[in-house]
DNA sequence: TACGCGGGACTAAGGCGGTAGTCAAGTCCA
DNA sequence: TGGACTTGACTACCGCCTTAGTCCCGCGTA
């Protein structure tokens, strides 16, 4: 492969899908956590099956979102994130502004504009930081 | 149908695949204009067979994207986009807020805060703009 | 008139994500 | 010990996106 992701060795490389996101940062928040668990407290109240829940979190696991700790003692496995929460959202903005955007990040500067509501106090001040950050 | 799109009468709905965002935005910015100019401007550079420029245009239609005029005298029609692309660009980073970032901007935020180089001095100042405002 | 060419319609195959059923193995209790 | 239950592995199916082949139609020309 010569097309060789530059941030492999940060952050796994794979798409995800909607929901196989959503399941990334449930267990990100939630680790370690057991399949049973994500399917009791994420899945069954999302009308999705067991077995459901479980294979989506071996496909996270196959594509380097995921690692498993060995038996909790009934014989389960631990889930956990293999990078922090935040770098996956940070690969996803990235993605999405490099994929969707194609680079340039003024549909979102436009968009931040056209919905004020959107923003908190606190991000605001967030903004206000970086805006001065980058004047200088 | 009950869960009815609000934002229908203004926007297309249906997603939209990446290569079919392209291809769109390539549309939009050369319309009014033919499959053959398409395929030979876009999907030929890229190694995309005529039909299959044909078959992603008319899904984009058929999702409400395009638009297409009668025949231009030798047979062929004219795409153009049925909506700005300020509008289908801003629906995205909508959705992208929405369905990934969970309707928070934070991470996007975070994202502006670590790669500074990212940002053009044009959309520094359309921050400060953004933030001047949002401050009163 | 018959043929080739350009154009759109139709059809299909492969990949992946979402969803879930089935099954084998291990555990626990009557 | 044997059945009930839990758990992970395997397999399958559907829908959508990507890609493209094939077909048919109309038009211009020999």
């Amino acid at each position: 492969m010569i097309t060789q992701n530059i941030t492999e060795n940060i952050a796994p490389d794979a798409t995800l899908g909607d929901q196989e996101l959503e399941v990334l940062q449930f267990v990100s928040h939630r680790a370690p956590v057991t399949v049973r668990e994500v399917s009791d407290e994420w899945g069954v109240p999302r009308g999705r099956a067991r077995t459901t829940v479980l294979t989506m979190m071996e496909r996270l696991r196959k594509k380097g979102y995921l690692l498993r700790d060995g038996a909790d003692g009934d014989g389960s496995y631990k889930y956990r994130p293999a990078v922090a929460p935040q770098t996956v959202l940070h690969n996803l903005v990235r993605d999405f502004v490099q994929k969707t955007l194609g680079g340039s990040v003024t549909p979102f500067v436009a968009y931040l504009a056209d919905t004020p509501d959107g923003l908190s106090a606190n991000e605001v001040a967030e903004l206000r930081r970086l805006v001065d950050d980058m004047e200088k």
